[in-house]
DNA sequence: CCAACTGTTTGCATTTGACTATAACAATGC
DNA sequence: GCATTGTTATAGTCAAATGCAAACAGTTGG
């Protein structure tokens, strides 16, 4: 379980470090039942506070991805197995926004999609 | 041209105003020439400061989407014509990002993709 | 049971960004 | 010339993010 922030960054620390918790979800590097590191210990090796390393724990709590309990740090839940079918459903559901918003056709939305994913 | 800012909204006002023209060029309800109303007009229409509105102003210009000088307000530029375009690379860039972070085939995030589109 | 661990809560200080409020300044257009 | 309008400057308010410190309450393991 790495976890990582840079402080430069406009996103908010606590923000940050919420990303590198669903990221490790979403490549399946971090299972249900696994225990994210005590808060304590990560913003002490960040460098930085206590109350942003568990507000980024609470909004994973918020999602559902993991839970809190005194004593026994944070624990990916069951429902986080599926976290990465609702993270690709809520970017598809903005990326339409923004193809209602520009006005362009659906075909040529659809195109562009599929010529940005093959540029990488 | 329809500008409407709601305070509270976690969007800054600012990028509301550019929100509202980026929508109205992206509709084609303006176009190449046309002058936004001036910034002082538009800040006493809806109850906010000068510098608020000039911001967004400010930010459209950097986006190219508009040309800024003293006694003549906004104008449109040419460049603001194929606007439309520009905005749904970019936004199937950011789409294709998150596709990536996931994890997820291109078959499933295109599919995805489709079924957003069609549920609008 | 006890002690260490760990999330929870409280209170306050600091910093940063967004917004407001005035005011003067400098091109533009009539 | 003069009204219009973006530009710049200065300063104040407000909320959010972050940091610091301390006490509190389940959890765990010996």
């Amino acid at each position: 379980m790495l976890i990582v922030v840079d402080p430069s960054s406009a996103l908010p620390l606590a923000d940050q470090v919420a990303d590198c918790v669903r990221a490790a979800v979403a490549r399946g590097d971090a299972v249900p039942g696994d225990r994210l590191p005590p808060a304590r210990t990560v913003a002490a090796a960040l460098g930085i506070n206590l109350h942003t390393v568990l507000r980024g724990y609470q909004r994973l709590r918020d999602e559902g991805l993991v839970e809190l309990r005194r004593g026994r740090s944070a624990t990916i839940t069951d429902a986080a197995a599926d976290w990465p079918r609702r993270g690709l459903v809520e970017a598809a559901e903005e990326f339409a926004a923004a193809v209602r918003r520009l006005g362009v056709s659906d075909e040529e939305a659809v195109d562009t999609v599929r010529s940005a994913l093959s540029s990488r």
